[in-house]
Order: C-alpha cells, then structure tokens, then sequence
DNA sequence: GGGTCACATGAATCGACTC
DNA sequence: GGAGTCGATTCATGTGACC
C-alpha cells in the first residue's frame, strides 16, 4: 500500500497510494452514502459500531427506585427486522465497495442484532474469521432477576473473501498476552471515568462510547502503520482517537453533527506517538524472505556440512553448494527433504535441521537469525 | 404441568400431564420429524447442538504433522449457507410446534453457523433472552498463527415469544456463583479425558460430545423437576445423561444409529439423584404468599405496633387491626405506604420496614419466614 | 492529606396475579 | 382484557463529601 510521506502539511494527510484520498477527517453525512463516495478498493480496516436495534418497552429502575438510563434514541430504532436487515445489508454492501480486496472488517454488536449483521456479512461474501467476545469487567447487572448478567458484547472479524491475504499481526498479539496466542475472549472495562466523554452538564456526551482499549487491540492486531481505517460510525470518535495515535490514517463518518462535533475536539486532544518505530511490528512473518542458499553463499555454512534432522537428529543429510540437501534417500530444499524423511505432507525445515555448534545441536534458525541482524 | 407420580415401572416414564406420552428413551430417525410427531406444546425446553457448517478445506496439520481430526463427518457438509438456512428453519420451526408456549430454546454454535441460527429464530418468532459465551480453559490452539484462538463457543437461550412466562432459577444460579448473579460468559474446560466417551478402538466416539458440566447447568437454569427435555440432536447424550441424573423427563432424537447406541448405553450407567428434594429449587417467587395481614390475625404483631421505614428508620408507621398501616402522611398496605414516603414508583414492604427485636432493627420479613416455617 | 463512606451509573429487548 | 395490587430485584467503579 501507499505509505504517506513524513512531511504532514496541517492535520490533514494525502495518501499517495489512495490517489489523494483526504484523511484524518470526520465527514458529516449518511454512513452508507458515505463509504460509497470512497474509492473503491482504497480502505485496509473497517470498524462499525452500527444500531443495536435495542427494543426497550417501559422503563426500568434499580432495586433502589432509580431510574436505567437506557439507550432509547432515535437513530437506534428501526419499524421490523425487515428495515434493520435492509440497513444492515446496505450498510455492509458500503463497507465491500470501498475496502481493499485484502483489507478486514470488524463489527460490534449484541444480541439484539449481531446475528442478523454476521447472518448479512455471510450472505455477502464475507469470510468470517473470528468471532471475539468482549467480557466486561464491570457490565451493568440485570436489576429483575429474570435473566443472566448481559456481561458481553460480541465482535466479528471478517476478510472479504475465503482467500483474503488479510493483515494479522500474530507475533504482536502474542506478545500482549504473555506470549500466549491471543484468546478470542478478551477482558476489558466498559468506558468509564475520566475516559467517559461528558457534556457541558456532566451528563454522558454519547451513549455508547467503547473504551480506547478495545480498539487499540483491534488496530494492533489487524492494522500496519500508515493503513487506512474507516468508521462509519464514529459517534464519540474512539476508532479515530486510536488510529491517530498508532499512526494510522483515518476517516471518520457521523451523521449527527454534534457527534461529529464531541469527536473533533476529542481528535485535536490526542497525539501520535512520537516514535515511529514505537508503533512498528513485531512478526515473523513481516521479516525478509532469506533463502537457505543465501547461508551457503554467505559462508554461514560450506558446502559439504552434514546437517543433523529430528528433534534426536536421527537423520543426517549434507549440505550441497546451490543450497539443496542430499541425503541417502532424498535431495531437494531443506525443507523438502525434511519432509520425505519423516514420510510428513510438509516440514519446517528451519527447526528441523540442526548443525553442531561446540558440541551442541543447534536449529539452522539461529543461522538465519544471524544473517537478518547483520541485514538490517 | 403434570407431575410423574414416584413409582417408576422400568426405566420408561409416562407423564400425566403430557397425554401419556413415552419420555425418558432416544428415538433413531430424523430430527425434524421426530419433534413433528411430538404433541403440540408438550415440551419445557429443548436443546439443540445442530451440525456447525464447518468448511475444513482439505486437512488441517499441526505444526508437528499429525492431523487434526476435524468435524468433517458427512452429516455436517452443506452445499450451501442457503441449504444451511432451510435446514435450519425446518428444525427450528419443529421445535416451535412441540414446545410450550412458555418453554425456552438452547442452541449452542460457533461462528460458522451461530449467525444463521441466530437470525432464523428470530425470523420464526422466538425472543431472545441471553446469549451465552461458553469460554473453554483449554480450546485447541490455532496452530497456523493467522487467527485469534477460537476459544469460545456461543449459546442462544430464547423464548418462544416476547410475552412468555419462562423458567429461570434465578436463585439457584446466584447460588452457583458465590452469591453473584450469574453472568453470561460461563468458563468450563472441554470434554475430555474420563468423561469423553471412547469407542473400542480408543478413538472419541462422537465428534462433538459436549461437557455434562455445560448441559447441568443450562438444565439447572432453566427447568424444574419432572419437567420434559427434549434433544433433536442427541449425539453422545450428554442432554439425556443430566436430564436423568437431575430427575428431567427427556427423549432423545438421534438419526445416526450408532451414536443411538452409544448414548443408549451410557444413559443406562447413569443414575437419577436419590433424593428428590436435591433437585428441588429454591425459589422466593414461588413461596406461598402470605398477606401482611395474617401476621397481625396471628399475633406477631399487636395493632398498633410502629414500623421504621427505610434503611436508617427515618419514618414511621403503626399498625392497624385490619393489616395496613397509617403515618403522618399515607396509609394504605405496607408496599403502598412505602412507596409513598420515598416518593418512588414501588416498594418491597417486607423490606423496607423494620421492627425493634431487643433494640435491633429487623425487617419485618422475618416474622413472615417465621409464619412459612410454622405453615410447613 | 489520607481514609471512609455515601452516592451515582453503565448498549437493558428485566412481572405476576386478581378482579 | 385492562386496571389495580403485591412484591422481587444490583455489581463494579469512580467521584466527591466529610472526617
């Protein structure tokens, strides 16, 4: 993708690769409008924090006779389900024009409406590929004691097709849970205190703000620095409060100006992070290609080193000049001959070979490792 | 509902209340007909664990080359999500037919199918209640590095209708979690080891066999004894086995005759509670009503006896012969005048007044728990 | 200034029975 | 079926007043 120039006249970007798209702004105007003026093809992430559709009857009040107050706004309600699956579907068809072929998209939801938006997102040729469960720590309880405690809210993270070469930042996640893999489970606090957006008489400035922590795991994860996140529903602006301060690029779109309005002071609160490098990657999978061949070439390895295979090195095999191995009952790549040795459909052949190093078994891997570092 | 007399000739059970109808047995044969020939309205809650759309494409290898034995059974292959979604419109609207009006809908799935679900029963009218995350401490990690761990699978619980009076044990399940409300994220680890049932060779014998710990407590929530349980997609039985242990009526549909069988013979080790009254519910709704009035008929409170409304005593009340009270400012019943002094919308009278017990405040709910006890 | 306690509040589809 | 009545029902946090 286009990576925007160091150089940022004012507040506004223009992306290179977007062909001049203008970034970093909150639109006023119809969500669906909205994401069908962009051009096609030209965002990496979409989030949506579309209408619940809540169907609230009456009202509620706390053992203690005060008053829930819910959210009964007008733009959350809709005649049927017939009218909500129409927006939902007009909304997610929006969303496929002007997102990137490898772009993803993530919505929220509860379950008032999250199975007719991931029922919708199927229809359309989404690919779902994960279902998230935000747990709240500290969700409102249920006051009449009819029901389970509504402790969650459910996010689905979809490609735009089966064979989508998405972004996901794998060694990240890793790293922010102890290097754990990430769970599809996560733990977070509703938005509240001081993050808790106000009006002039203290009141809450919108009535469902989430959190900036949700949305930070969301941009690491699936996002690069410099990428192109859309929110059509911007309400507070929490995607875009992220967004600008990983170093992504935004667009926010609201149709209520005085949203818009809370979210662009909000926006000119926040900064970027000052490092670039701070908000980088950590993966694997981002690092340079290295060839086998390139160590032999490199003299990292001569031609002629036996190299040990398995986890007891109970195969041996030896290392040829163009970087293929040559075994008694295999040749090929490393990781080829790795492979028909076990009698395995595919083999790692980074882990599975190993050279002795002052009597100890080493995995070749270490031998990459070194190249990179010298590289970079 | 009926009421299954004590006496249990064999291990067939005929209810009363249900017209004679054969419960406690699986039934080999399709699912859809199988609730089309139960009686209209004849069961208390179904649960349905209906084949997921998984599409494996091709086969899925650990990182250390031994398959993982997916779900990939021929039951479980749809052409398409429309084929999907006829499948499950026919179940659903079968299901509607034998439930009763106020008997409530489980349906467990993962993120391939639980959207569809989702949306269909809504579509045929069902009204949700909750939706559950069965959150798993030890899911099957993502060996390719490109997703979040699937660590969770979702539950739909729903009415038949929006006005229906369910059954929610709301008691017993604050009871299960420490005195808390039970929330909608519930942790337990996955059918495993001495529970999993094996087949001789000592594979898993079902593909999907799901907790007993799952299935306990989905029953606990929502059923009382005696009532009738019914599972279109019976598998292993893990429904059946706690639908028996905890004194459920149940049956059984299963269309694959070996699992029939499998199931068959693990619900003949399992053994019902002894004791009746263990899987008897604690419940303040259902105690017998006992009008204010009767304390004072009964001398637990002398005419003229003063009350101490509200948590520190700040307003008073005395009691009159016939069981209402009168203060300064109201009189009416014990709820009426409670509310009026607060100036809230309602009142738990039971609660709100106290009377002086050796210089202690105690609710006058004590002397009705006194009045129940002795009644008993 | 520190500790305690009262109070406020959050995406909420939040009765049942009699007359 | 509508109105009236009984009576069951809350957890985690943050804030601010008050010792």
């Amino acid at each position: 993708m286009g990576v925007t120039s160091g150089s940022r006249p004012g507040n506004i970007r223009r992306a290179s690769g977007t062909g001049g798209l203008e970034t970093d702004v909150i639109r006023v105007g119809d969500s669906i409008e909205g994401m069908r003026a962009l051009p096609a093809g030209s965002v990496d992430m979409i989030f949506a924090d579309p209408p619940y559709n809540l169907q609230l009857d009456g009202e509620l009040h706390r053992p203690n006779n005060t008053r829930v107050d819910g959210v009964d706004d007008e733009w959350d309600q809709f005649e049927s389900l017939q009218a909500y699956d129409r927006f939902t579907r007009d909304w997610l068809a929006a969303a496929r024009h002007c997102l990137k072929d490898d772009g993803t998209l993530w919505v929220i939801g509860s379950y008032h409406n999250i199975f007719r938006v991931g029922a919708s997102l199927q229809d359309l040729g989404f690919w779902i590929l994960n279902d998230v469960v935000w747990r709240k720590s500290n969700p409102m309880p249920n006051f009449r004691g009819r029901r389970f405690t509504n402790a969650h809210e459910t996010l689905i993270w979809a490609a735009k097709s089966k064979d989508s070469r998405y972004t996901f930042n794998y060694q990240s996640m890793k790293a922010l849970n102890d290097d754990l893999q990430m769970r599809s489970d996560w733990y977070m606090p509703i938005c509240a205190g001081s993050e808790r957006l106000k009006d002039k008489d203290g009141r809450k400035a919108h009535p469902t703000q989430k959190p900036e922590a949700l949305l930070h795991r969301i941009v690491v994860a699936s996002t690069r620095p410099d990428d192109l996140i859309v929110d059509p529903f911007l309400g507070s602006g929490t995607t875009a409060a992220v967004a600008k301060r990983l170093r992504r690029r935004w667009i926010g779109l609201e149709a209520d100006a005085e949203y818009a309005e809370i979210a662009r002071e909000r926006l000119a609160r926040v900064r970027a992070v000052d490092d670039p490098t701070l908000v980088q990657l950590e993966s694997r999978r981002e690092a340079p290609r290295i060839p086998f061949g390139r160590l032999v070439e490199r003299g990292f390895l001569a031609p002629g080193t036996v190299l040990y295979g398995g986890p007891k090195g109970q195969w041996t095999a030896r290392v040829r000049a163009d970087g293929t191995l040559v075994s008694a009952e295999a040749k090929g790549s490393i990781h080829q001959v790795g492979a028909q040795l076990q009698g395995a459909p595919s083999c790692n052949g980074w882990q599975f070979w190993q050279i002795d190093v002052e009597g100890n078994r080493v995995p070749i891997d270490v031998l990459r490792q070194k190249l990179r570092a010298e590289t970079n």
